[in-house]
DNA sequence: TCGATTGCTGAGATCGGTTGCAATAACAGT
DNA sequence: ACTGTTATTGCAACCGATCTCAGCAATCGA
């Protein structure tokens, strides 16, 4: 089991150790016999190739980083692990770095990834990205962000239409019945977050109903406040959105700590889609983000960007996922 | 921007690689206006090391795998968040595996692992740890377990005392008046699930109330399942004591679809102590254990096995933390 | 039959560091 | 001033691959 270097199987296999090489990373290369008994000499002993040394002579690994600013949000978690299965499928090993938004960590690893010699990285921020900051790294280059960039179109995208997920939680309460409808933010200076809660302002206005903002912060303490708000006002809305699934939580808890039932009280909707939600009391509606797919997909950028140099902006469709709290407003 | 290399930086500061080399990693070597002549030199360039070659070279790197079987359940997730800070204080940084319970994945890591040659790794199972399966690895040897291993004292292990925390559960809940306790286990297969199912056995027929297992399955769906044998009993306990508090959760969402309401009808105790637990509906009573403590410490005997081959077994204290999903019995 | 291709394999430099050993400089002691 | 240490630094081999360039044999066309 002992030091397997690629000159010990070429002794073993009685050929040169660049013809092994070739038998490993450019079959065509090697006359079919000779591959196969190289192939079955490695197999024989155990070998295999040190990733290590190998990105160290081509200057390139397949090693790709997915920068999250937090492993314990339900989001990140389910982005990780959808990518991570989409990443080995095209034979890459996705690098989890955590940042827990340190600025920082994030340099850190950015020259990290490159010294490893990453072919690219996924980001997925909790705050906007500064694109210069990132472009001060040769990597910022070869990164795609998961959610949008302000002004900056020079780096690929992948986004879900906020719009089109607030229009669909709208309709939803609306042929509930719903016609005061209450807005919870999540994480502000996200453009996700922003977008989410000017398409609540814009769209709520529109449909008649004047919009509500119970809260806006961006701390944990969000969920509370505007339950406090909510509590505190003489005609709460009958129904809430929150900006994601796990501000939708909060609200519930701080709600429920007070006596007020969901949905019975009041209907919430949250936004994400998370797995979690359905084991949520009671079982969460909101709005699903296709996360599998912004995961693989962001490979793909990322991939194809790598190659071509196009950058590409996707923006997916959300979807309603009806569960139990939400339905009608108690006349 | 370019590739900076030593040897840039050597002729920069007009000295050879290797004093360049020692400038770094053995600061003690060179005299101290040279190395800091280097540093400031490398400073300048922007240089950093490669971490890569050095790896190579020293055959150690600061690479320590977590190998988790899930990092979309919030435990891991915790975890996975307090290893990554404990790992780089002490230099290292943490590589976060996941294997989605695939053996075959496992295996792939530790040979990944061994090939970066990572001086340890942690691996935290969902199931029984095959430890004869470990020592086909030499780098099974570098390993520390979180969770008990079976009739095997030869691989470091850290685990919360099971049996501890469900005496604190069923003192809590007989203090507040419960005589009839049901349990929900959790993933069956770990030690930790065994023994607190074990303790949960012992225990509650020592204090003379008679066990009552709603459901010892493994799947997602036990929650449901124990929900719904609940609603079937003629007698059902008054409180429940779940062996995880992703299966609090579930078991309180499913009871809450059937219109049971927690804690007023019956009272739910979690085990685990995850953040997540404050931001349930209602906020999750539970069993605390010391997660960032169990980072920690399983990286310091991982250190420690690996300096001077001691493997020792470290058992922690869990703790109460009382929240709101649980009171006394309704009369 | 002979030079020109084509197909395979071997040599050896290289990627970016580390480290044992040799060489030189600096410093003590007498 | 001379020798014995000790502190610094340079040299060069090495870690485990990759890759360009050559060399050599087999194949092909005429």
């Amino acid at each position: 089991m002992a030091d397997l270097s690629i000159d010990v199987v070429a002794k073993a296999a009685g050929v040169h150790r660049s013809t092994v090489s070739r038998a490993f990373s450019r079959p065509e290369a090697v006359k079919s016999e000779t591959r196969e008994h190289i192939l079955r000499v490695a197999e024989g002993l155990g070998y295999t190739m040190s990733p290590l040394a190998q990105a160290l002579r081509r200057k390139t690994s397949t090693f790709v980083p997915l920068i999250v600013p937090d492993i314990t949000n339900p989001f990140f978690a389910e982005l990780a692990k959808t990518m991570t299965q989409a990443a080995d499928e095209r034979g890459y090993q996705l690098l989890l770095c955590v940042t827990n938004g340190d600025p920082a960590k994030t340099d850190g690893y950015f020259t990290a990834m490159q010294a490893m010699y990453a072919p690219f990285g996924i980001v997925a921020p909790s705050t906007k990205v500064d694109t210069e900051a990132l472009k001060r790294f040769d990597f910022g280059h070869r990164v795609v962000v998961i959610d949008r960039v302000e002004g900056d179109t020079s780096v690929p995208t992948v986004t879900v239409d906020s719009r089109r997920g607030i229009i669909l939680a709208l309709e939803h309460l609306r042929s509930l019945g719903h016609t005061s409808i209450g807005y919870v933010s999540g994480i502000s200076g996200t453009h996700t977050a922003q977008d989410r809660m000017d398409a609540y302002l814009e769209l709520s206005a529109e449909g008649g109903n004047s919009p509500v903002v119970l809260d806006s912060g961006s701390d944990p303490d969000t969920g509370a406040r505007a339950a406090q708000h909510f509590l505190e006002m003489n005609n709460p809305p009958t129904a809430i959105i929150a900006a994601n699934d796990m501000v939708a939580f909060a609200v519930i808890s701080a709600l429920g700590k007070s006596g007020i039932r969901v949905p019975e009280d009041v209907s919430v909707i949250g936004f994400d889609g998370l797995a979690l939600g359905a084991r949520f009391n009671p079982a969460l509606t909101t709005v699903r983000q296709p996360i599998a797919d912004m995961g693989s997909i962001a490979i793909e950028l990322a991939e194809k960007q790598n190659l071509t140099g196009s950058v590409d902006h996707v923006v997916l469709e959300p979807e309603l996922l009806v569960r139990a709290s939400t339905c009608g407003p108690r006349k």
